[in-house]
DNA sequence: TTGGGGGCTTAACAAATACTTAACGTATAT
DNA sequence: ATATACGTTAAGTATTTGTTAAGCCCCCAA
């Protein structure tokens, strides 16, 4: 939940209060909006990973702003979760249509509000295009903006190219890349450096990272893990 | 929901039944188990990309299961969703610290069921998902991504030739592969190395494997079984 | 213009490891 | 029994990657 930006929209403050409490206090940066209309403009303004939507508010409802959410390329990929009084089959089922990713039910342990989003948000890790942290895991996070990682609270700003390496390794965590993969992705199609160019450079992520995060298979390429 | 495959796990066979049929209906790919122990190795096996899990069951129950679930590489990163009869706090609590995905309360609506597994399966980033894990039967699987193999749960790295070799006599279980025709699938057409080198490659398969998973066969070549 | 700095690439050599071979042992079929 | 094919081991060879330093290029500032 560190690092987590969240956007929390509901027409009653004093809801926008409770919840901000609890999810500041495990370290989210939290911002607010009182109806449908406002909070797209704050998460084009913020790009939140994740928004919190009451259903039922004045002006435009949360159907509706999640619906157009949908439409746009800043929240496209964005996390929704719908909040609503009552449990209801037509308003969850209406909620999912219009692209919610969950649906929780007033009134909330904070508790059960905390881990449910904890759980979304584990399971949203590398960069859906508009996302602009994206964390990785144990302390790594890739800062898509600034071309930067954050390693253990400290950020280390990167050269293009290895910042382009290491994104694409921790695309997807486990994963082996091959070289000629690699080659491909980061130089195109046509490639024209030397046999050592990569080497060189995991030898300097590896320098900024730790030795042990970037693992080597002989013959086939890299990996990244934690 | 078409082209899923999900693993329904509950101890009571008319739940099983009545999700089967709902999620059947809309195009999945359904299988079954009645407890914890028998999901695990049923996932193992069929590799779904979803699993509902009932929390209350003899033996080995959801929580128990989703946790070690969540430590094997087959299914690490499977979508794993709670069910129970009744809305807890602490078990939810307990549930998302497992691993699970999403918690769902009976009685259900199948209708509710369907949307929500439906958002859950949606917003699966294809690249940061699954694995591509292959499944080759009795507690062997092979792992794509990874260059790996899973044997019993261990997970052993293999040398590139020992990789291609394995993934092509386990492409056919039971057929033999012909010596000759290993040599061109995997050193090429006009490649030409000594005799004893394909033994030598079986071999450190095998002790990795197990002796009695390649078998030998004289003048022809090798086959995998299980 | 010139000099400096950062980023990227290259080259040369060292190190690591995967692959192959050789030599000999063992099994199997005719 | 003997020939043939495969098994085993360890040692050799080839290939791939690590490392370091140096060079180039581009941009910016003096």
């Amino acid at each position: 939940m560190k690092n987590a930006r969240i956007l929390l929209v509901d027409d009653e403050p004093d809801v926008l209060d409770f919840l901000s409490y609890n999810l500041r206090k495990e370290g989210s940066e939290v911002f607010t909006a009182l109806d449908g209309k406002s909070a797209i403009k704050k998460a084009i303004e913020v790009l939140p990973n994740l928004i919190v939507l009451d259903i039922m508010m004045p002006g435009m409802d949360g159907i509706e702003a999640c619906r157009r959410m949908r439409e746009l390329p800043e929240t496209k990929n964005t996390l929704i979760v719908f909040l609503t009084a009552r449990t209801e089959d037509y308003s969850q089922i209406a909620g999912f249509e219009a692209g919610a990713d969950d649906y929780l039910s007033k009134p909330l342990n904070p508790r059960v509000l905390i881990s449910r989003l904890n759980a979304l948000l584990r399971r949203r890790p590398t960069h859906t295009g508009a996302m602009n942290i994206v964390n990785v895991g144990n302390g790594i996070s890739i800062n898509n903006d600034n071309y930067s990682i954050t390693v253990g609270g400290e950020q280390i700003y990167l050269p293009k190219k290895e910042f382009e390496i290491i994104t694409l390794l921790t695309s997807k965590p486990g994963k082996v890349f091959r070289r000629e993969d690699i080659l491909h992705e980061i130089w195109g199609k046509d490639v024209v450096v030397g046999d050592r160019t990569i080497d060189v450079h995991i030898r300097k992520l590896r320098q900024k990272l730790g030795d042990d995060r970037i693992k080597t298979f002989k013959g086939i390429g890299y990996k990244f893990e934690f």
